[in-house]
DNA sequence: CTGTTAGCGCATTCAG
DNA sequence: CTGAATGCGCTAACAG
C-alpha cells in the first residue's frame, strides 16, 4: 500500500490539509510542523500521487511529442534536446510516432482531448489544413511546431533556416570552386523543409547568373534509395552536371552509391553536396560537404518555447529561426576555370 | 469547457452513472439508452478525462521507457518497436533519457513512486545492485529489462544473444577466410553486452585453436573516437593482427578512419568486423562485415512482455533471447593459406 | 497558522 | 436495468 497524505497526517496528529501545505511549501505554515511533517513523510517514503494532483490542478506536467515516423539519428537528437529542457522544467515527455495505425491528427487529438498533456510539440513535414484546424481551437492546448514553413502566422514555430543554408552552400561552391553546372535532388513534394532548400538553391544560382535546365531537377524522397535512383538519372544525362546538391545527407549517401556504381570518383569526376550534417556525413568517404543543422538545439528551443507558453498563457506567437552552417568536407573541389570536369 | 459525463447525463436525462456504464460497455445496460448516450457523447465531442480515470482505476495506461542516454540510430528503432506495440495495446510511452542531471535510478523511482506509469522498460548497460533493489520491491511496478545479461533470475529480460553473435561471425571468418590473427576492441568495461561479445569472441578463437596475445585486446568505449584510438594502437604493434573485431559498428567506423590514416586498405591490408548492423555499416566503404541485431524486434518484444505482465499479474519471470545474424560485407576477405597479409 | 469542507471527473458499490 | 451515494488522493477555498 502506498502512503498517502492521510497516513502521514495521522502519524503527525494534524489534518491532511496541513500535510499538503507542508509538502508544497505553502507560505502560511510554521516551520516546526513543516519540519516534523517533512521528516515523517520521508520516513514513510511518501511520494505524491501524480494523477490526483493532475486532476485537481488541471495540469499533468507532461508534454506530448508527435513525430512523423521515427527513423535515423536525426530524431534522437531532437528528443534528447526536448527531454533535457523538459526535465529541468519539471516536465515529462510522452512520445507518439505516427505510423500506419495512427495518424498525426489522431495522436494530437488523443493527447489534447483526454487532457493527458499540458502542451504538444509537433514535428511534422507539412502543415495541412486539417491540422491547422485541430491546433487552432481556441483555448486548447498550447502547441509548438517544428517545421520548415515559418510563414504561417498565429502559430509558434521553430524552423530551420533552410533557405539560407541552401543558398550559402551553393553560393560558396560557385564562388570558391567555380562550379557552373549544378543539379538538385529535391525532397518529398509536400515537405516544407525540402521546398525551402529548393528555393534557396534556385536563388543562389540566379544571383550568380547560372542556368538551371529542367533535367537537372529531380524528385527525391529523403531516403537513400531515392537518392541513388535520382543520381543515376543525372549521371546518364548527355549534359551532366558537375556537382549534385542532394536535399539531405541520406540522399547524398545514395548519390555516393550511384556514382560508385558508375565507376566515377568524388569529387574528381563529380561533386556532391548534402544537407543536415548528420553523423553519417562524416563517416562516408570522402567526407560530405554539407549544411550543418544544430538539431539538438532545435529540440531545446522547441521545448523552451513550449514551457514559456505554458507559463505565460497570453504570450504572443513566436517564430524562432535556427541558423545553419557550412561544413566543408571533401566531396567538392576547386574546378579550374576554362576546363570542364 | 470540456464536456464531462455530467454534461451528457443532463442532456440525456439519465444519471451520470448510467453514462459511465454506457461508455464503458457495461453488460447491464439497455441497448436503447446506450445508443442514445453514445450519440450525445459524440455530438458533444466527449473525451474521457485521462487523469480522473487513472485515479479511480489505479492504472495510467502509460509505460515508462528509461534510456541510458539517447544517441545514434539504435535507440530510435527500439522506441519505434515499443511504441508500436504499446499503441496497439492502448498504452502511451513516456521516455526518460538519463543524463547528467538525472540518473537512471531517479527516473525509475520517479515513474514508479508517483504512480505515473503502469510499467517500466529499462534499457541499461548494466544492472547494479542498487537498481536490483529498486526494481525488486515486491508489489511494485512491473519492469522489463533490455540488457546483455540474462543470468539474473527473477527479472523479466529481453536480451540480445551477443555471445552467439560474436562466436558465429568470428568462427565464420576463421573457417572461411583463414584468418588466424584476430584482435578485439572491447566495449565499455561494465557493459554486459560488451562482455558477452568478448566471451563469444574468445570462445570462437579457442575452439579453433587460435592464440590471443594480450596486446590484441584493447579497451574501447563503443564510440567512434575510442575505436579510432584503439585501432591506431593495434596498427602500431610489431605483431599486427590480420583482422580487427570491433565491439560495435561505431568503433568499427573508428577503425576505418585509423586504417585510412595509416594509408592501409580494407580488407587488403587488414580486415574489420563490427557488431550491430546499424544503418551506418552499409554506408561506409567498404560495407562492413558485421553482426545483425533485429533492434526493432527488441523493442517490440520488450513491450509485448511488459503488456503481458500487466495483464497477468502473477506471471513468471521470462527471459527472451533475441537471435543475431551474420552480415557479410566487404571488409573481410579470404586469406590465402601460407601467405601472410 | 491550522482544521473543515468541497470538489476535480470518473468507476463502482449498493439500493431499488 | 438505472439512480444515488461513495471515494480515488490531492489542492484550495473558507473558517476559525
Amino acid at each position: 500500500m502506498k502512503t498517502t497524505i492521510k497516513d502521514i497526517a495521522e502519524k503527525a496528529n494534524v489534518s491532511f490539509a496541513t500535510v499538503s501545505r507542508a509538502l508544497n511549501n505553502h507560505p502560511r505554515i510554521s516551520s516546526a510542523t513543516k519540519e516534523k511533517i517533512t521528516k515523517i513523510a520521508d520516513e514513510l517514503n511518501y511520494k505524491p500521487n501524480f494523477n490526483a494532483r493532475s486532476l485537481v490542478k488541471k495540469e499533468t506536467k507532461i508534454i506530448g511529442l508527435v513525430l512523423p515516423e521515427i527513423q535515423g539519428d536525426f530524431f534522437t537528437e531532437v528528443i534528447k534536446g526536448i527531454d533535457q529542457v523538459a526535465h529541468s522544467g519539471g516536465y515529462h515527455v510522452i512520445v507518439a510516432s505516427s505510423h500506419s495505425e495512427r495518424s498525426i491528427a489522431e495522436s494530437i487529438m488523443s493527447f489534447m482531448g483526454e487532457s493527458m498533456v499540458d502542451g504538444v510539440i509537433l514535428m511534422i513535414p507539412a502543415i495541412s489544413d486539417q491540422l491547422k484546424e485541430i491546433i487552432g481551437v481556441s483555448g486548447s492546448t498550447p502547441v509548438v511546431i517544428i517545421n520548415g514553413n515559418h510563414e504561417i502566422e498565429d502559430f509558434d514555430i521553430v524552423y530551420i533556416d533552410n533557405f539560407q543554408g541552401a543558398y550559402s552552400i551553393i553560393d560558396y561552391i560557385i564562388k570558391n570552386y567555380n562550379y557552373t553546372k549544378i543539379a538538385h535532388i529535391k525532397g518529398p513534394l509536400k515537405n516544407n523543409d525540402a521546398l525551402e532548400r529548393f528555393e534557396g538553391f534556385k536563388a543562389a544560382l540566379q544571383d550568380n547568373g547560372l542556368e538551371l535546365p529542367d533535367e537537372w531537377i529531380i524528385n527525391g524522397d529523403f531516403n537513400i534509395k531515392g537518392g541513388e535512383i535520382a543520381c543515376s538519372r543525372l549521371l546518364s544525362l548527355r549534359n551532366k552536371p558537375e556537382v549534385i546538391f542532394a536535399g539531405n545527407d541520406m540522399m547524398a549517401a545514395g548519390c555516393y552509391r550511384a556514382i560508385k556504381t558508375y565507376g566515377l570518383s568524388i569529387p574528381g569526376d563529380i561533386g556532391v553536396v548534402g544537407f543536415d550534417h548528420t553523423f553519417l556525413s562524416e563517416l562516408i568517404s570522402p567526407p560530405l560537404t554539407t549544411v550543418h543543422i544544430p538539431i539538438f538545439e532545435v529540440g531545446k528551443k522547441a521545448a523552451s518555447l513550449l514551457l514559456e507558453k505554458l507559463k505565460n498563457k497570453d504570450h504572443q506567437p513566436n517564430q524562432i529561426k535556427i541558423s545553419t552552417g557550412i561544413i566543408l568536407g571533401e566531396s567538392c573541389r576547386k574546378k579550374l576555370v576554362g576546363k570542364s570536369a
